[in-house]
DNA sequence: TTATCTGCAAACGATTTGCGGCAGC
DNA sequence: GCTGCCGCAAATCGTTTGCAGATAA
């Protein structure tokens, strides 16, 4: 579906060797396509090569990065989560209680995006936005009786 | 200004000791007032008492957090964000590249909350989100000519 | 009194880096 | 063959924790 190839060819375009090792990273993130972390990374490439190390997993998602190709973003944990930057636009809204996530369509945040590129000459991303808040049911046990959550 | 008064009662409620320690980085965290490591507030906390240890600054924090009296943030980097939940409400838009940061008004994200509270029943928290994206030099540098970013 | 808090220092987990050898171009 | 890349292992950095003594209530 979604054609790595490019991927592959905007490293070559901004000087960088295409190693196997790149490859077998890159066509990782595509496959587990969602908001993965660099050991789900590292543990899905290690099915293929089990000689990669986390170092070079982490070398190359600097450079995916750099290039804007993946997205990193912060859930409110200690480690960090990595997308796509195409892949299906949308934001979440993580609880601070339970950490549930809610993904929520893209075009919820077009509004503002627009004022920020209006008033601030800010580009907002487009993608992998993180709000937080209360869910549903923490916010209910949180604002009427105790303060805990059943899976905090 | 800011009755710290309040935060102190609130910790007195939920059956905490009010410790010396405490009351130091209570006040710390209001007067520096903005968007603060917990480096920053153990550097203010330390010339007042020079004995208070960064662990005990860490466990207030995480005191206060779960009181919901402050709130964390993440800007992108690897250190944590504090700041007072009533401090005055706003936003925040952080660049990519150059780390800068811009502030914007809460009320920007008024309509969106007020959606996720419709739609989802997710009530986000008014305040001190963060949007990544890229600033208006960075975004002209990036999209025209080379991908550098002066301050990176 | 006594349960909670503190300081200390060591542990921790995620990420980064120095280095010698290897390999894509 | 040259330059950039890799694997390894150790370093780093922010944050957390175990413990024994101190202290607020």
């Amino acid at each position: 579906m979604t054609e790595q190839g490019s991927l592959l060819d905007d490293l070559k375009a901004r000087g960088t060797r295409i190693t196997p090792q790149r490859a077998i990273i890159i066509e990782a993130i595509e496959t587990l396509s969602g908001h993965i972390t660099a050991e789900q990374i590292f543990a899905a490439v290690q099915q293929v090569n089990a000689y990669i190390s986390l170092a070079t997993v982490y070398r190359t998602l600097d450079l995916l990065k750099e290039l804007g190709l993946i997205i990193e973003s912060n859930m409110g944990g200690p480690t960090s989560h990595y997308a796509l930057h195409d892949h299906s636009t949308h934001h979440h809204a993580v609880c601070r209680m339970c950490r549930h996530t809610i993904e929520l369509p893209s075009d919820l945040f077009k509004p503002i995006a627009d004022q920020l590129q209006t008033r601030y000459g800010f580009m907002a991303d487009d993608n992998h936005l993180v709000v937080f808040g209360w869910c549903k049911g923490c916010a209910e046990r949180a604002f009427s009786g105790g303060s805990t959550c059943q899976s905090a």
